[in-house]
RNA sequence: GGGCGGUUAGCUCAGCUGGUCAGAGCGCGCGCCUUACAAGCGCGAGGUCCACGGUUCGAUCCCGUGACCGCCCACCA
């Protein structure tokens, strides 16, 4: 920002790039690690995947972590934002995959330690790249120190906790229903299930004879295919219509097996026939059943997603599609199918590959829950993690107590392969293969979640008590959107309090889902996304901002990362909400502002006396100071005030918009309008002296007080102003002076600021033109000291009341009214309607005010203040009335 | 099937413990190049606060029912 005179508008791209630069240089994303966690602060980013590029998710969270570690930096707390990326086992896998289909080859050609060497030098050359976009919207994380979870250390913290809870006997391995994903070929857990709504299928009714004797017993299923490892039929013992099967046999059509027809509470009389087929090894109910009564557990469907041996002959190798066809049409020869009917339900299909999950039996590495769950829920339950908003709260708790065991396994090759060993028959847990031949390990890796669940501590070097850990652990604050509140939160809270003998995170933000501005989701696939760095350095806008389909929606301007910092705060609430590039707008017009005022008084006043007083010279007892001075010294003591709170609380938005309004609205619209003719050059000098002060005073503490959202307009207007030393982000707050609050000024202010606007909109309903002073006498109270602004600020003249005036209009202002003298620059005629219309307006406040007293239940029973107020309020109305 | 949240100006949203609470930004209209900012300034128009009941002296705000939207949880074949 080479020249101030000439350079009237904020260029953020110019900027920003040289303002993060001094940050990285002077370190101050690095703290020392010192100190207890009590005292200082520290936020563990939610580990983007290294697959990942920026998405909007990112830029909010980022930003509201960001302007959470800066405003505790400036509050002088030594001040640590743990950085690092997640291995994301399965997303990253993928993507490895399907650059080798590209290559032509494959994962299982290259084998297992070539395709993870392949995976390694993917992440060397793309898995920086997410970093690099959070230093682009002004994210000071510690960059000097940065973790990713497949780190040598980090992979001994999640061997240490894996084997610790085997030994715990909270980690087991047991054949068990998964839900399978034959599109991943893997094991995945209840929380990577979608369930679908709306899936039509065929409901089929299937008739099984009697073993003994005639009859049949009708079932419903939509898997026909599955019949071939039924190994029961269930009822309900209440059930009169089958009471007397239960204990006798019926014959599995196609197959010839016998099944005995058993009793259980689970099935529903009113569905279908009341009679169930049961199938153990392929549904998750009829597993539950068939643990109760013993039952045999068959598996027709492989974990490759085709029928197998067990399936018999013919059904063997076929597709799942294809043996239910296949089966429907044996069953149609058979005579045995009674019903069939299009049959609408939910099917669960897989959210990391899309495809359906079939619930297969299979040997997997569990984790009980219920354990760990008990002190989580207390930690929540007590204050001593705090979730924001509190409705939250209740999800969690509610998660937490109907807990089931975790699926930890995964059949993936990217990842934390299991610490444990096979041979023949035995088996051993630990980090390295036990003595002797033979040994082999267990191919799996743990899921991601696992390694993620102990982010907090062994980021900072557990299971050694490192100086990290004493430092900044338990974190302050964790911010994340609701999605992975269960999926993450709730597992570091379980872990944290196991391992590291505390709760992770004092408080728990959950913050907004950020919608597409038609309400959809955002979502590369639908084409919804949109690129938070083509906010800030633009770049074409998505089709969904296009005002009709197909139209151009042409590009967003460089708005700057203040721009897009300020936006997305500004969108944020409890809630999900809609994307709004107007907020970035406003953002962007916040930051120009903020230039503009301080071009404004540096030119003005450049080296003026006086100019180079910074804050803490400005005392509650200065002498000649103005009501205007007194007020804005006032409200910046509150903007200062609130801003402070609103952060406290997490109410971002709000802490945003305060400061957009006391910057636009107080501080510019009307403090620095009504100072300036106190700069001009017949001005007192004394006075511009002491108005410099308080100017920069004022611009000083506001551009602090600002820097948390809007940290690099500030960042480089601080330097600007003389007084400043060092960089405004590892500068201190401004101290909180209540003596300058100023309840009086603010009510003079407020009594004249009110006066101008009713003054000029009297103008333009009557049509003055705007060079036009208008004559006038002042008559109302509460104007002694702001009289001559109000005049200034409305283009009035007031000159005292000579009863040879010729008054054609009189204009309501609080305390009193303004009595225009006679000129041709006022069309009376508009001057009376308009005054006709304010007496109507006045008439009918006045008739609502006696109604409402007239109302003998109001008076009784309403507090006497409000009834008080009333009176007072019809008081005034009738006043105001007699003058016109 | 349970549970949660939403429905306020053309658009996106604020409105705390019922009584100047009907607001902001953008958009729109009118007027201004007033020497910080025209990405600016001033003024203005626009709303039975989803519907119907109830509680109350008084309801956008509390309660109930319903409609519509969204989300979460859930093992009805």
């Amino acid at each position: 920002m080479s020249d101030l005179q000439a350079q009237t508008r904020f260029e953020p791209a110019e900027v920003e790039a040289r303002i993060l630069e001094r940050w990285l240089d002077a370190g101050l994303v690095h703290p020392e690690a010192a100190g207890s966690a009590d005292e200082n602060f520290s936020i563990a980013i939610p580990p983007p995947n290294v697959t990942g590029a920026l998405h909007m998710g990112h830029a909010l969270n980022g930003t509201i972590q960001d302007v959470l570690v800066r405003c505790n930096r400036m509050r002088g707390k030594r001040t640590k934002w743990i950085l690092g990326t997640d291995h994301a086992g399965i997303a990253t896998q993928r993507q490895v995959e399907k650059l080798l289909e590209s290559e032509g080859t494959s994962r299982e050609e290259l084998g297992r330690d070539a395709f993870q060497e392949r995976v390694w030098q993917w992440r060397e050359r793309y898995g920086g790249q997410i970093v690099e976009q959070f230093k682009r919207l002004g994210a000071t994380a510690d960059y000097e120190d940065e973790r990713f979870t497949m780190d040598e250390r980090y992979h001994e913290a999640v061997l240490k906790v894996f084997i610790d809870l085997h030994e715990q006997g909270l980690i087991y391995r047991d054949h068990y229903m998964v839900n399978w994903d034959p599109g991943l070929r893997s094991a995945i857990s209840d929380l990577e299930v979608e369930e679908r709504d709306g899936v039509v299928d065929t409901l089929y009714s299937i008739a099984y004879p009697l073993a003994e004797g005639d009859g049949e017993l009708v079932v419903a299923t939509v898997r026909p295919e599955t019949m071939l490892a039924d190994t029961a039929v269930a009822v309900h013992p209440d059930d009169e219509r089958y009471a007397h099967l239960v204990g006798q046999e019926v014959v599995l059509p196609l197959v010839g097996r016998r099944l005995p027809v058993i009793a259980d509470e689970y099935v529903k009389t009113d569905f279908g026939t009341g009679a169930l087929k049961i199938t153990p090894g392929h549904d998750p109910n009829d597993f539950e059943i068939g643990r109760r009564h013993g039952l045999g557990e068959i598996s027709v469907i492989g974990e490759d997603g085709l029928m197998g041996a067990a399936a018999g002959e013919r059904y063997a190798g076929l597709t799942v599609a294809e043996a239910q066809a296949r089966v429907v049409a044996d069953l149609d020869e058979l005579g045995a199918i009674r019903e069939r009917e299009e049959y609408v339900h939910t099917v669960p299909f897989s959210q990391r590959s899309g495809a359906r999950v079939e619930p297969l039996i299979s040997l997997q590495w569990f984790m009980r829950m219920d354990e760990l769950a008990g002190p989580a829920i207390d930690a929540v339950r007590f204050g001593h993690v705090k979730i924001h908003p509190e409705s939250q709260s209740r999800r969690y708790v509610d998660w937490l107590e109907n807990i089931r065991p975790w699926c930890i396994s995964r059949q993936l090759w990217w990842g934390h392969q299991i610490p444990v060993w096979y041979r023949g028959s035995e088996t051993y847990v630990g980090a390295t293969a036990p003595e002797g031949d033979g040994w082999e390990r267990d191919p799996d890796v743990l899921d991601t979640w696992f390694s993620s669940a102990l982010w907090p501590f062994a980021t900072l070097g557990w299971p050694q008590r490192t100086p990290e850990l004493q430092a900044f652990y338990p974190t302050d604050v964790l911010s994340t959107a609701r999605d992975i509140l269960f999926l993450w939160v709730a597992r570091m809270v379980m872990l944290g309090l196991r391992f590291a003998d505390d709760i992770p995170f004092e408080h728990v933000y959950v913050h907004s889902i950020i919608q597409a501005p038609d309400g959809r989701r955002m979502s590369k696939s639908l084409g919804t996304g949109i690129d938070p760095l083509a906010l800030v350095e633009g770049g074409p806008r998505p089709p969904v901002f296009a005002k009709r389909p197909g139209e151009d929606p042409g590009e967003f301007p460089a708005y700057g990362a203040d721009a897009v910092r300020f936006g997305l705060l500004a969108m944020s609430s409890t809630q999900d909400v809609r994307f709004s590039e107007e907020k970035v707008q406003q953002g962007q017009a916040l930051a120009n502002k903020l230039y503009n005022a301080t071009r404004f008084v540096l030119l003005r006043i450049g080296n003026a006396p006086g100019a180079d007083a910074g804050w803490g010279e400005i005392s509650a007892t200065e002498q000649g100071r103005s009501v205007e001075d007194r007020w804005i010294l006032s409200r910046l003591q509150a903007i200062k005030t609130d801003t402070q709170a609103r952060l406290d609380g997490f109410d971002f938005a709000k802490a945003a918009l305060g400061l957009y309004d006391f910057i636009y609205g107080e501080l510019c619209d009307w403090y620095l309008e009504i100072v300036k003719p106190r700069l001009g050059d017949d001005a007192d000098p004394d006075d511009r002296t002491a108005l410099a002060a308080i100017l920069l005073h004022v611009l000083q503490e506001t551009i602090a007080t600002a820097h948390p959202v809007i940290p690099f307009v500030t960042e480089e207007l601080w330097e600007l102003l003389p007084g400043t030393t060092g960089l405004l982000a590892t500068s201190t707050l401004p101290a909180l002076d209540p003596q300058l609050r100023d309840a009086e000024a603010e009510a003079q202010m407020e009594r004249a600021m009110e006066a101008i606007r009713i003054m000029r909109a009297w103008r333009d309903s009557v049509g003055v033109r705007p060079a036009t002073i208008v004559t006038a006498t002042l008559d109302a109270g509460g104007y002694e000291q702001t009289a001559r602004r109000v005049a200034e600020r409305a283009r009035f003249a007031f000159v005292a009341g000579g009863g040879d005036a010729h008054v054609v209009a009189s204009i309501a202002i609080p305390g009193g009214t303004v009595a225009v003298h006679a000129s041709d620059d006022v069309d009376l005629g508009a001057a009376e309607r308009r005054l006709e219309e304010q007496r109507a307006t006045l008439r009918s406040e006045i008739e609502r005010a006696e109604r409402k007293l007239a109302n003998a239940g109001f008076v009784a029973k309403a507090p006497p203040a409000v009834v008080a107020a009333e009176r007072a309020k019809l008081e005034r109305l009738r006043a105001e009335l007699e003058g016109r």
